[in-house]
DNA sequence: CACCGGTACGTACTGTCGGTATGTCGTAAC
DNA sequence: GTTACGACATACCGACAGTACGTACCGGTG
């Protein structure tokens, strides 16, 4: 008798198909938009009805955040271990920054997360959701930065906020340039002068200018 | 042939009907967002038929796009003339900047040219629109400020998108944060700080020389 | 093995809404 | 007065999100 868990063979099919809704939500969610993507056709691609997409989600909004986090999750991985590895706060955290433009690019991730998130969710609940997920990431290595010392001690949510915003933008502009390489080195430049700027300076200088 | 030319009055109360219709249409928009406004309330608000709508307008989008020029080109007055006002390049870029912060707090603005904007005209079309209204100002006023030196010569267009989004971001945070004027603040604190970061140093810097 | 409860769907239908086709009325030009 | 046309109104169609209900099949119980 097997005394660990008995998956049945019933909740394995039933997760299968669930996977199934959720990659061709994914799929077509990205490539036609949240408005111009059919229930029906979602579950035609995985090859099922409505029925059972009623089944596994609240409806389409439902669907939309099941693929939402999936495309989060997947993500996850390559940026936290990332922020999280070892050496100078700072260095990871420019390499963080390098690699979520990298994660921007993603055509899923840009148009789900980034572009329809916030309409198709409303904005709060948006929020909430980012909370455990890519916008978590990036100001926990904000906070690091503050704390080490590397940053003044600006409001840190704010600052990740401007952040955040500035490196949709920049993805944004990179996935729609004609000439992706020079705009991603542009991108990389600009961000890097950027941060450079908000370092915190070794001379003193508090509210210099005037 | 008249030399003055006679309005009509079939003429004028075209132009109201129209009016109407775009005003009716701002409102909806804002309040319920591109998806969840109908044509048909719509054109009830404005005391017609979905006729005279499809009459003025190419469909929904054509009345998205109008709804958008029309929250554009109102907002465009207040924000011109601050930018291209007398006085030091950086001092009113400065001012532009808190201008336009303010200018996003309106909700129309927001919701419908910040938010659904590029996800319901896409975003390349999103971007030629903008190119007239509000990023075009914001981009000559960033090129003002490296053409009188003010900032080191980075790629202008990036370091525009780079602070649009930025700024649209400030905007959101303090729109729905619990506490606008606190919010408020410290965005304009983060913001300036970031800006400042930019600004050209006079004493040359170790990494960054020239 | 028979039976049963519930889960995992499929099928058929409804309401809403964007869009279209067509009709009508008033104004302006000749 | 007739004609032409612009400015709408009305009626309708198709697509699609959501619902109601039916059904097959698995897993447990006696």
């Amino acid at each position: 008798m097997n005394v660990v868990t008995v998956r049945s063979r019933r909740l394995e099919y039933s997760e299968t198909t669930r996977q199934a809704l959720v990659n061709s939500a994914v799929e077509l969610f990205t490539r036609y938009g949240y408005a111009d993507t059919s229930l029906d056709e979602v579950a035609k691609r995985a090859r099922v009805t409505k029925g059972a997409l009623y089944h596994h989600f609240s409806g389409k909004r439902g669907l939309f955040e099941a693929a939402f986090a999936e495309v989060e999750t997947k993500v996850m991985g390559r940026l936290g271990e990332i922020v999280r590895g070892p050496g100078d706060p700072w260095e990871s955290a420019i390499a963080g920054l390098r690699a979520y433009v990298e994660v921007c690019l993603e055509p899923a991730y840009q148009r789900i997360v980034v572009h329809e998130g916030p309409v198709v969710l409303g904005w709060e609940r948006w929020r909430q959701a980012e909370e455990g997920f890519s916008f978590g990431v990036l100001r926990s290595a904000v906070e690091n930065l503050v704390v080490s010392g590397e940053l003044d001690d600006l409001p840190v949510e704010i600052t990740t906020r401007l952040l955040f915003g500035a490196l949709s933008s920049a993805a944004t502009v990179i996935a729609t340039s004609p000439d992706p390489r020079k705009a991603s080195a542009d991108v990389t430049r600009s961000i890097d002068r950027v941060v450079e700027g908000l370092r915190r300076r070794p001379t003193p200088d508090p509210t210099d200018n005037r």
